[in-house]
DNA sequence: TTGAAAGCGCTAACAG
DNA sequence: CTGTTAGCGCTTTCAA
């Protein structure tokens, strides 16, 4: 707010504007003498130079975006937001930049938002939570701003992504439950049409080869419940459940208990994110830990490089730890 | 990234770019005629007007801050956060503000995040995570922007705060934890220089009389684990212990679980901020809920009204809500 | 009710 | 190595 601009700085050091510029971004030679000036008149006047006049004369907004569609009440309960947002930041921290983010209540103002935002709003987007032929992918690249798409997308594009595989830890879960003898084994998916979930159900169906058993569920603590009492109802119930995320699986776990069943001698459980709780539980939770900070930290990379004009390009970032513990044993 | 700008709309009209300008903001009268005439030529082009060049004009940014200088693993695992964000984008999504998130490493990192902040970037800052004699807070002030404490902040202040009452659900519980025959409480607080830390350890104090049972912790699980141990180990040890928050109570149940206590029989728990997974621990875990979201739905507010010009005022969000569960009963 | 013109505070050619 | 001069794309006086 105050009112010192690098007219003052110049007039302070007995420079012009554009050495005072330069002196800070390093964009042209300056003798240290002058440097040296220009900083005491900074200093002296405590000066920060203006990043909304920045931002008009470079055509950049110094910010990179995230928009996030979900309600509320998921992102409350989401363990992998906040860690992939700390990671994001430990990235844009290095070059000054901002993260800029938005939630939005429906698809026209998800776009409207993509649509401002590209217009000196920010320089870049970090798409999560992606669906199958996914809208904004066109969107995005309609407005030409740089994206890096996080997740599992397997469409074709030019778009940067980092990508994970979901495929091998639901292989390796279904393995492990097979050795103790399960042969029923359900699972409880997030929405189908987000690639993650899909993914996870995909490798299941590939393992099973039956959908009998697979229940399309949202990722909230009610759907895991509902879910978990439409299998266990069932004339021949399923032995274990694998779950396409902690919530669904931790409220499918005390509905089970509610109903008797020992866990996991009756039933065994498996959940998928690794809330920082849910080794915690008894019986502690198995569940797949992703890194989210270590795919914010890709994503934050990359998108810098594509921001500066680099090629896009696909960071494989092969996180997934799946955490054997009793709910499972 | 689009380069319409409000001359091609001008043109395409047939006016000038003020009266473009005027027919989107209102900022004088319009004739219906031209109106309609300029929608047409912005709808037409695809215009959307330049952020960065209304933030230089109008010297607002039309974005509000936070800034978070906590360690990414406090942050990852912090069910208050994300809800709080959720709660003040629903208020900003009204007003076409943005958020803006900075996660800073130290204290040099956060001052130089606000001063770069406050010229040209945010309008407005939440504070959160407020300790006894802050030092942001006179920063703010000579930097003069708009702030909202978030927080129990008790010093005499000009800023607005949006305040919750912290003492009250500690001596409801251990009202309870008395009327059930104990009579050997400890404490596991926050660091305590938090305001909110600090509120709660004092509400303990004055009710219990004396710091013996009282252990200082920072939120984490370690700290919880660690400081569970110091009190079981006393030669009198405590029947009962309220943490100050969830994720340090999970750690001490389990280290008193693997120590063969059988939890409340041999040791009452509880905790403060009720994850959201808190309620489906076995035993089931008593805790503090606080909304969030309507925190940040107040502070978003307030904000906003004091960026407009409007006096800054406290507001007392009373949301702390017990929820006596079986880890107390 | 509209037009013309002067900035907002910075960066980036272009000269020197 | 440094100064001059135009803008960046808007908003907002001041006139008409």
């Amino acid at each position: 707010m105050s009112r010192t601009t690098i007219a003052d700085v110049a007039r302070e050091a007995g420079v012009t504007k554009a050495t005072v510029s330069h002196a800070l971004s390093g964009n042209r030679p300056i003798s240290d003498e002058t440097r040296a000036k220009v900083l005491a008149a900074a200093a002296k006047l405590d000066w920060v130079p203006s990043q909304s006049a920045r931002a008009l004369a470079t055509r950049r907004a110094n910010a990179i975006a995230v928009v996030l569609a979900r309600d509320p009440e998921v992102i409350a309960n989401d363990s992998f937001f906040p860690a992939f947002i700390a990671g994001v930041e430990s990235v844009l921290a290095e070059s000054e930049t901002a993260l800029l983010l938005q939630v939005v209540p429906d698809r026209d103002a998800e776009e409207r938002a993509y649509r401002t935002l590209s217009h000196g709003r920010a320089d870049g987007a970090l798409l999560l939570d992606l669906r199958a032929d996914d809208w904004r992918v066109p969107l995005l690249d309609e407005l030409n701003l740089p994206t890096v798409l996080v997740g599992a997308y397997e469409q074709p594009t030019d778009f940067s992504c980092v990508r994970t595989d979901d495929a091998a830890p639901v292989r390796e879960i279904l393995a492990h439950l097979r050795a103790g003898g399960h042969e029923r084994i359900a699972h409880v998916s997030g929405p189908l049409d987000y690639v993650h979930s899909r993914a996870r159900a995909d490798a299941y169906l590939a393992e099973i080869g039956s959908d009998e058993l697979l229940r399309e569920g949202d990722f909230t603590a009610a759907s895991g419940r509902d879910l978990t009492e439409e299998l266990l109802a069932l004339p021949e119930r399923p032995t274990a459940i694998l779950y396409s995320n902690d919530t669904m699986a931790i409220a499918g776990l005390s509905y089970a208990r509610s109903q008797g069943l020992s866990i996991p001698r009756d039933l065994a459980i498996s959940g998928f994110d690794d809330d920082h709780l849910s080794a915690h539980l008894s019986p502690a939770l198995t569940s797949v830990s992703s890194d989210p900070a270590a795919r914010g930290r890709a994503a934050a990379r990359i998108l810098r490089e594509v921001i500066l004009g680099a090629q896009p390009r696909t960071e494989f970032v092969d996180c997934n730890v799946v955490h054997f513990r009793d709910s499972t044993s």
